[in-house]
DNA sequence: GACCAGGCACATC
DNA sequence: GATGTGCATGGT
């Protein structure tokens, strides 16, 4: 397993090279697109982030004192505007009262105590929390998501029902932890179930995992 | 027009 | 514990 899974990693970059994630400019966008990505593809969630940036309102302080609705109006692009801008309320909520809204201060946090909290916020699951430990906040963590899921059940590494835990401890087992690569790694999955491993279309005549 | 997208919570059995 | 459903925009 350790070689399969440091094989894939291999041909997954060799592929398609580096992929530069996450695309934020600020640790705190990275968490704000961590929400606002769920079950809705990156275009929209760029275009909500580029509404808060035009009004300057992508702070941790701004976010906070914005109104609930006025919040949901500028997210919209992003697809479950209602609830996402309850989420990120949640997740600010959250922050401000533990963490006084600073990122500094949240970095201090041990990875699997924040990890928890983190999933104690209505609104962030795993592989959001997961998302914010590794791409928000350097932290070695695998992130999985569905593309992950799809691309290691069909290649019959995990049964199609094995649960998220399942899922990380496979890489988290069997490779060396490195931000880095974990980083590489989860875009570079992404990235191929997005070319070849669509759930109804998939090709993989032309998959570079192929052979 | 159907299908899909870098989930999650909640209701119900 | 497992299964079903609501949430919603915008691209293909």
């Amino acid at each position: 397993m350790r070689k399969r899974l440091k094989d894939i990693y291999i041909k997954l970059y060799s592929a398609f090279g580096p992929q530069g994630w996450w695309p934020g400019e600020t640790p705190f966008e990275v968490m704000v697109g961590a929400i606002l990505t769920q079950n809705t593809n990156w275009q929209n969630v760029s275009r909500a982030i580029n509404n808060l940036k035009k009004e300057k309102l992508l702070s941790a302080s701004k976010l906070n004192s914005l109104r609930l609705k006025k919040l949901a109006s500028l997210i919209r692009p992003a697809g479950y505007y209602n609830i996402k801008a309850k989420r990120l309320k949640n997740f600010l909520d959250f922050f401000f009262k533990h963490y006084k809204g600073n990122i500094r201060s949240l970095s201090k946090k041990e990875t699997t105590e924040l990890r928890r909290e983190l999933l104690g916020v209505n609104g962030i699951g795993e592989e959001t929390a997961d998302s914010i430990l590794l791409y928000a906040l350097n932290r070695p963590v695998f992130v999985v998501d569905t593309y992950t899921k799809r691309i290691l059940s069909r290649h019959k590494l995990v049964k199609e029902e094995a649960p998220y835990r399942v899922l990380q401890n496979l890489f988290a087992d069997n490779l060396i932890a490195n931000v880095k690569m974990f980083n590489e790694y989860h875009a570079l999955l992404v990235k191929l179930g997005k070319d070849f491993c669509r759930k109804l279309k998939p090709r993989c005549a032309q998959c570079p995992l192929k052979g």
